[in-house]
DNA sequence: CGGTTAATTGAACGCATTCAACACGAGTGG
DNA sequence: CCACTCGTGTTGAATGCGTTCAATTAACCG
């Protein structure tokens, strides 16, 4: 795979499916409870990771204890493929959760250096793709439109139904770089006005899935 | 280059030398005039390039026309090592410039398509690596230390002396995620706190290096 | 049940924005 | 050389959005 060059330019990548093959096959599974921390911020960076089951979110603490969450990764997803040989966010565990881990010196005897390097490359492609996209959300939209898009793609592109909120309102309001009053504002406002209905606080109802796309974009 | 491998982690990837080395020597060199558009958003993400001289930035613009910048370019900076198959952001000349440019297929046939992927790599880690940093600027620095740590940035690690702002403040304020006019009343507001003083609007020189190190974080 | 954490709601504040006016500099033509 | 204009940057005043602080309610778990 090299960039550039693919027949179908999509606006998403995949996940770099031999990798993850690789992982799902070779990796030691792992289990952690919740809010356990499966890597430190700042520690090498020498292992992938795979999300079996449960929910997992990189943070990264500021000095003056100010945090910020840089993704969420859901089963399938892979992580810890960082940009660099330290990890700049930490990685913890939401729910209770599996993970598959490998060290890449593990993955290179198996499929290649150069196999790796491609593999990585399609992960670290998506990645920076969801960190620009990231930004954009911070950069450029107020409180209402940056719940609604989360909720957005949360819920999925088939967007029906309901949808688990598997993160608390501490972390929602960290991703988006927001408080958690706000949070909690947005998301009775959305509900008053028919957009969005809650179950319980950590389940929701798309009542309106036209209007919550309507902040994908 | 391998991730994880390196004998000696550092926070901040070099550029990747060896596609550096390729695109100055075989690129094509181009010019553009100041705001000329490098390429376009959505176009196909054909090309690498190399900045020679001059500044570029890269930009995406939204449905209801707000702005958002993504990165600046500096001599001997690459960009357009793009994330997926199209360009997520166009990339505009700031400044009158000169750019170096080749097809990613061309580099293929110089350096071999493992090379090429190695190198950019390399150069997608540097990316991914600014755009958390950036991410987290977004998400939890209000005003006065978003403009810090971009003159920080921008003066760099040697932070003494002076330093140019080849972008004007409309471009500031979109990368920061701010109004030109809070930018200015930030930049005022640390000219009155004699840590930076200002020779034009375009140049800036550093009264107190180690206040400004304090917003690099 | 009580005890504890998470989430919601209210009220007041403050920071950044918005709207508006003004200042400055570069370029142009009289 | 001055007057004029246009683009860019600064400053002021008022508004409003999101935060902060505080209190209440809901969910979870022994």
């Amino acid at each position: 795979m090299t960039i550039g060059a693919s027949p179908e330019p999509r606006s998403v990548e995949p996940a770099p499916a031999a990798l993850a093959e690789v992982i799902s096959r070779f990796g030691v599974m792992m289990t952690f409870g919740r809010n356990a921390e499966i890597y430190a911020q700042e520690a090498p960076a020498e292992h992938l990771f795979r999300v079996v089951s449960g929910v997992v979110r990189t943070a990264s603490c500021d000095l003056d204890g100010r945090r910020h969450i840089g993704e969420f990764y859901y089963p399938g997803d892979l992580f810890g493929l960082e940009a660099a040989a330290r990890h700049q966010y930490s990685a913890e565990a939401i729910t209770a959760c599996q993970v598959q881990m490998v060290r890449q010196s593990a993955v290179r005897t198996l499929i290649g250096v150069e196999e790796l390097d491609l593999a990585i490359l399609g992960g670290l492609r998506r990645e920076l793709q969801k960190a620009r996209e990231h930004m954009r959300l911070l950069g450029l939209r107020n409180a209402r439109e940056k719940v609604g898009a989360f909720l957005a793609a949360l819920a999925g592109p088939g967007v029906a139904g309901g949808a688990d909120l598997p993160m608390g309102r501490q972390d929602m309001a960290d991703y988006l770089g927001l408080t958690i009053e706000t949070v909690s504002r947005m998301l009775s406002q959305l509900q008053s006005e028919d957009v969005i209905e809650f179950a319980s606080s950590r389940r929701v109802l798309i009542r309106r899935p036209e209007m919550l796309e309507a902040f994908a974009a």
